[in-house]
DNA sequence: AAATGAAAGTGAAAAAAGAACACTAAGTCC
DNA sequence: GGACTTAGTGTTCTTTTTTCACTTTCATTT
């Protein structure tokens, strides 16, 4: 090995901001710090990566200690290393963040989490570290990424009505759309399966039923397909 | 320190993807590695993150070893982390990139370095390490980057004519450009200063200079002005 | 000094995309 | 049966993007 000891001494993590949607607002899931340093602060779940484990598989670890999930939709944002980012030593860490379907989760306190919840967005107070800094940074990309790639569809069940979809891409840009030029764009992707059924148990006209078409969504996106929105 | 010992066996590297424009195509600051591994070859220019040192700092240390230059436009890639991407040990290495004008500089061979060149970005082969998929990914970052914000100044002199403008955008977006449409859009940004100048030694008409202006661009970001090309 | 070559500079018309806008339909609930 | 709630649907206007060709101004050549 090439590397000097005193080169090791720094550790390096990866946070998770986990985002799911309930229907009206954007949520992150955090956690309740059970330990020093910043005990009983909220704080974004996160890991120290492993010797032998590739980068990614840390969050996705993380991933599936908190909700159980596997396969989720995960993507890399950025690196914050400051030197003092953490009180107890140098920490490098690397964020990442995934969208996940609120409902198919009851997340699990884990090792350093006294509590774990789903909070909404715009109640997100004061966190650890400069986990407040790694969310905003977060969130600005997930608004641009949502709007060059469909991947608003994994915030969601398998099967979806246009209103919830519309719902979903509101409460992420945190902006009002227009129904009709919305279901216009959206319809003229070619990615939505009509599933031929509708909405049960409420109170009004029932909508269709729609649910994501992967495969369609490769052919387009080989062809250089742009999916702005 | 909460830390195992066992956590540092990580090491922390940046790597350096250095663009630079020579009036026809897009270059980038390679070096000839002296040292194993990958003696020989041709590398990102890199180094370890020192253990007092924030992260971004690194970049900015190497740009000015190479270089001599301080203040450069610089940006945040991405992490790699694959156990195995270094043969001699745990490297887990965040990539910048940078933006320079190319005849600001005459680099300089540095500790690592056996040689240090400008490779034209369609002459770059097999480079060391996993640095043709850093190369590739920061590429395609630029290209969505310099649609995004006029960044595409940093390649140029202070004063530039609209036909070095357009070849510098067409190089790095690989792909043709119309000459009136590309003018229409970039002067309705006003972010150029004509500066009352005309190109000198040229057989032909010559064209009129023009310089970019940072206040008036900061004054549009704030406004949240779109500069999509 | 006239002709040639080479890039600079300029606008209008057509096509495409985006934004604004309001009523009817199909259910449940009481 | 009436009230309530959300689903679903097209057209017009505005803005943006695309397409396309000729004249100007300099240096160089003869």
């Amino acid at each position: 090995m090439p590397f000097t000891n005193n080169e090791f001494r720094t550790a390096f993590s990866v946070d998770n901001v986990i985002f799911g949607f309930d229907d009206a607002d954007l949520n992150i899931l955090l956690i309740k710090r059970a330990e020093e340093p910043f005990a009983n602060h909220w704080a974004l779940p996160g890991a120290l990566v492993h010797q032998d484990e590739d980068l990614r598989d840390a969050p996705i670890r993380v991933l599936k200690e908190l909700t159980g999930l596997d396969n989720v939709f995960l993507e890399q944002v950025k690196t914050f290393g400051k030197v003092n980012r953490h009180p107890s030593g140098r920490v490098i860490t690397i964020a990442y963040y995934s969208l996940i379907n609120i409902h198919q989760v009851s997340p699990q306190a884990m090792s350093f989490a006294e509590k774990v919840s789903w909070i909404k967005i715009k109640d997100v107070n004061e966190l650890a570290f400069d986990h407040n800094e790694i969310l905003e940074f977060t969130l600005s990309k997930l608004r641009r990424d949502v709007k060059r790639r469909p991947i608003g569809f994994e915030l969601l069940p398998d099967t979806f009505t246009l209103s919830q979809l519309q719902s979903l891409y509101e409460a992420v840009l945190d902006k009002e759309l227009d129904k009709r030029n919305f279901r216009k764009k959206i319809l003229s992707m070619k990615l939505l399966l009509d599933v031929k059924e509708y909405q049960q148990g409420v109170a009004h006209r029932p909508a269709k039923l729609f649910s994501f078409d992967p495969d369609r969504y490769l052919t387009l996106k080989a062809e250089g397909f742009n999916f702005e929105i």
